[in-house]
DNA sequence: TAATAGGCTGCAATCGTTTGCATAGAATAC
DNA sequence: GTATTCTATGCAAACGATTGCAGCCTATTA
């Protein structure tokens, strides 16, 4: 029936010193200014009290809070959870926390967020959901917040990000297709506004002409969202070319479902009449049916590199800007 | 080029008053306390400024610090997203943030977690993982800590909590399989330690014996966990009963994932052999081969609940408890 | 032996707000 | 016109930690 949990003058008062000493001893920086005995029982008497420093009083002496913003657009595209957890388990390791912070679909002023946990000290931020060229994040960067995107990136390079090998992706989904015998490869792509709807676009282009199959302009569209109306949307725009093919490669998995809503619709089938590509790895995809092939992206990895470089940034906010990629597969 | 933002003196000094004014100004509570055309003016000054209170400091002196914590199993699982979203945009909406932690199945020490939340003065707590009889729970309530429990609840009746109705949701699918011309029903369940696996399955008992179908012991199994491998080897252990089957409830669509993966193990297929119904709406099971036939459950509004009440709760400890119960629907 | 250096610990200010109490002036009552 | 209530503001002490500086004591050096 404790009034209120042990503060630090307690646990002086009981071992007969001064707060600054317990201080001193609790914090490895200056563990060391103190002697070893004296450090040895202040440490128990600590323990017995049940004694926790108060991250509040002690954040606003030294501002640092051991709390990171974590924006990302929508938690439940599937994408994004397993990133999350990455983030919040590597986090945890070092003492830190994650406010999480769902900006919504709408975009629920993403500028707001940011004020907000700028108010309230995060002493870093991931950004899941950042576009190509985003004022918010050069607004980070102005105001020296230890910054990394995660997911997607910036065209510029002075940021830190962890993102998937697109290219890597798509080649390996191109070479994937024509290896079973596809010639005529249809894109749907996803918003140009994103790095990774642009990267994976800039791939297909290069890779086909690379794979020698036809690119036709007219076979390659690119949806305003990555979402599964869009992607049924961008399909029917593809027929409507009169052009045929016989297979369709999309960026994203939510797309590729779209297709498959399309397809149905015509009354085709995949992938007897035409074959459908996926990418992202939603969970349980092979259960779809047809079962959809798709590219995997370790997106846990891309959360655990995330919050490690964001550790790295908030220890040495100086250390250079990196873009970390990681290597997805078949 | 701030060198840091403006504080509440810097305010004070600009508008010639004492910053105690200035800091009953911007506080509703006591806004009422000084003269209106000062107020105005202060306020103004204080938008000029760019003025955001310090929550670290006004929390250490008024023990609010406008933060819950949010502690969930496994984020990954479909089920927690949509919940985690629904708490996030309710609290935000009210000036509160989430933080987010991820316990890990592993159960990486909740004790710790819960300790590391309180010490960050969380001015309550949302656990989506309680089993039946937790002693977290009972830590917290005896701690006061404003606490809602949410998805699943604990056998003691003294705390607030959000859940499925699960009575309901067993009834309608037996109903709905009894429909369907099936007498012979095999139950597959989920782990009696937590709420819902114990809920649904003495819903199946009580449901069964009211639709006047056959009850049989042996044809009905608990599994250890609700996951895919445990539903598997459920649905052998049902299997090997040599009993007669002609339809499966499992308790979760995970399980009923696992039993597919039996099915098809034993080279029996569904619906025509055996027909397997879930429980839980997992997204996209439409797209499942063979089509799942589950209950929805309204995931997000669970969330939007839980976090409603524990605003209530956090605004006056001592409401009594109350134990919401959601719809669910095929 | 005296002077100096170095290792430990205490002192007190500080971080930015909030809030009980005091007070000055205005308003009301008698 | 004095006594009494309000009202609106200022004062200063918290909240719980951290940290530059000062000072004491012991060990080292000349």
């Amino acid at each position: 029936m404790l009034k209120t949990r042990a503060n630090i003058k307690d646990v002086a008062s009981r071992a007969g010193v001064h707060p600054s000493t317990v201080s001193r001893v609790l914090n490895p920086e200056t563990r060391s200014m103190v002697s070893d005995g004296l450090a040895k029982e202040i440490i128990q008497i600590a323990d017995e009290l049940g004694y926790r420093r108060n991250p509040l009083a002690s954040g606003l002496r030294t501002r640092r809070t051991f709390t990171v913003g974590v924006i990302i657009p929508d938690l439940t595209n599937p994408v994004f959870p397993p990133i999350v957890r990455g983030v919040e388990h590597t986090l945890d390791s070092e003492g830190y926390i994650a406010i999480l912070a769902d900006s919504g679909s709408r975009r629920r002023s993403e500028k707001a967020l940011i004020e907000n946990m700028k108010a309230r000290q995060v002493d870093g931020l991931i950004l899941a959901a950042a576009n190509r060229k985003d004022p918010l994040v050069d607004q980070c960067i102005e105001q020296g917040i230890p910054l990394v995107l995660v997911n997607r990136t910036v065209d510029k390079h002075n940021v830190t990000a962890v993102i998937n090998d697109d290219e890597l992706g798509i080649d390996l989904a191109v070479r994937h297709l024509v290896e079973l015998g596809h010639r005529q490869i249809a894109y749907v792509g996803g918003p140009q506004r994103t790095s990774t709807g642009h990267a994976r676009y800039r791939a297909f282009l290069k890779t086909a002409k690379k794979a020698g199959i036809t690119v036709d302009r007219d076979l390659i569209t690119n949806a305003r969202e990555f979402t599964e109306p869009a992607g049924q949307a961008a399909f029917h725009e593809l027929m409507q070319t009169g052009k045929k093919f016989t297979a369709v490669l999309s960026a994203n998995d939510l797309l590729a479902l779209g297709c498959y809503d399309a397809l149905e619709e015509l009354g085709l089938r995949c992938p007897e009449d035409i074959s459908v590509t996926g990418f992202n790895d939603m969970p349980y995809v092979d259960r779809f049916v047809p079962p959809l092939t798709t590219l995997h992206i370790p997106h846990d990895e891309l959360g655990v590199q995330a919050a490690t470089l964001l550790l790295e940034r908030m220890q040495s906010p100086d250390t250079p800007t990196k873009q970390l990629r990681l290597e997805p597969r078949l």
